[in-house]
DNA sequence: GCACCCGATGTACGTCGTACAGTTGGCGCA
DNA sequence: TGCGCCAACTGTACGACGTACATCGGGTGC
């Protein structure tokens, strides 16, 4: 810590928040911590934000513009707003402390208006007009992020073997249930408790996404 | 405030911060405003919750067992499915503030066990595996909360006149945007500022994980 | 009438965000 | 070379937060 090797600036600042926040969880970013992280004391923070919302308003801009939007294509709506929710989960992945955060940002960071009147025209090419596109999108984001963000117990990280047993621990719970009364939950007990971050769950459900704006059609 | 009409009790607590969290926002749901909303010592709580976190645990667990599942019927899955994620949704809409943490009770209060079951066993009459219906019961809980929780310039709560100013600024700032670069997003602009707590904008979105559900089997 | 113990109090500590005023170091200009 | 200015940072202080720890009062059961 306390490294003071550069001078300070905001794309420091937010570096350093979201790795904390990667590290220890969003309520590990602190004004205080910040500073003591960059050997400066916190109200150096506020010549760069106004306040502490702002800070977390530019970590959730930022990953907004980490979003790497795929080049429009000749491929069918579908395809192309399947490309885009993933990109848009690809971006948040990383991130899922800070992820809760991106969606205020959207219709205000310049990557997520552009990221927005994609998603807009896809869905006026599968037949909505403005209005419900506008509903799905803004849906659609929403639950990207929900995707990401989940929330099992990762309210508090801990270390990978301690969360491994909290796992086992919950599966057990479970399992332990009436099985009369919860047969479907007993059979779905590890998928229910370890399903956050696994890759299928992204796809199969990114997938359900797409398929659903098919069916409102 | 300070009533001290009647002796404390978890309910009352939870009924006072959840009052407060549909007033105020979550972050006026404090420990010390509690007490004093209750005529009270801060430390009083104490003797009820461990610690805030339970009194939040608490609180997400009352707004799951405030979800009044529909009886079994003999309606197809998807008829089905649809109504009982609508009860979620109507559970959980009258307190925006608090949806968010309804998640993480979800797998622990006993109504959240018995509101997955019904959601597993029609996932499976659906055709889904258990670990496939695991992961999808999982994402649709946390889209409807999404769908509930949102997050428009919520974060601060503010008079129904002044928020009104605020979406029409909104509207105004994106309708201002460069017509060439966004036309879709500007033609978009009032549903994309004011879809949030319509009705027409639960119905729609929850359709379409209806109709997704149906897609991916 | 007495003891017990549930439910509350009182005090104190460390941490948070941040208002406000004071201080510096390096660059433009003479 | 020297001077002044202003962007960037420091120092101090305040009120609100969660909560540890010790204490206490009064209603209930004997």
């Amino acid at each position: 810590m306390a490294k003071r090797n550069q001078r300070l600036s905001r794309d420091v600042i937010v570096d350093c928040a979201m790795a904390l926040a990667d590290a220890e969880g969003l309520e590990a970013v602190t004004i205080r911590r910040l500073a003591q992280e960059n050997g400066v004391t916190p109200m150096a923070m506020y010549w760069h934000f106004n306040d502490k919302e702002a800070l977390l308003d530019a970590l959730a801009a930022h990953l907004v513009e980490a979003v790497k939007l795929p080049p429009p294509s000749e491929a069918p709506w579908d395809a192309q707003l399947r490309d885009v929710l993933e990109a848009i989960a690809v971006a948040l992945r990383p991130h899922p402390a800070v992820a809760g955060m991106a969606a205020r940002q959207v219709l205000v960071a310049d990557a997520g208006l552009e990221l927005t009147e994609r998603v807009l025209a896809l869905l006026a090419e599968a037949g909505l007009e403005p209005r419900r596109a506008a509903e799905v999108a803004t849906f659609l984001f929403c639950s990207v992020v929900a995707l990401v963000a989940g929330d099992p117990g990762q309210r508090e990280v801990v270390t990978p073997e301690d969360l491994e047993d909290r796992l086992r621990l919950k599966t057990a719970t479970l399992a332990a249930l009436p099985p009369t009364r919860f047969p479907h939950l007993i059979a779905a007990a590890p998928g229910l408790v370890s399903c956050f971050g696994q890759d299928d769950f992204f796809d199969l459900n990114l997938d359900l996404l797409v398929q659903g704006v098919r069916g409102i059609r």
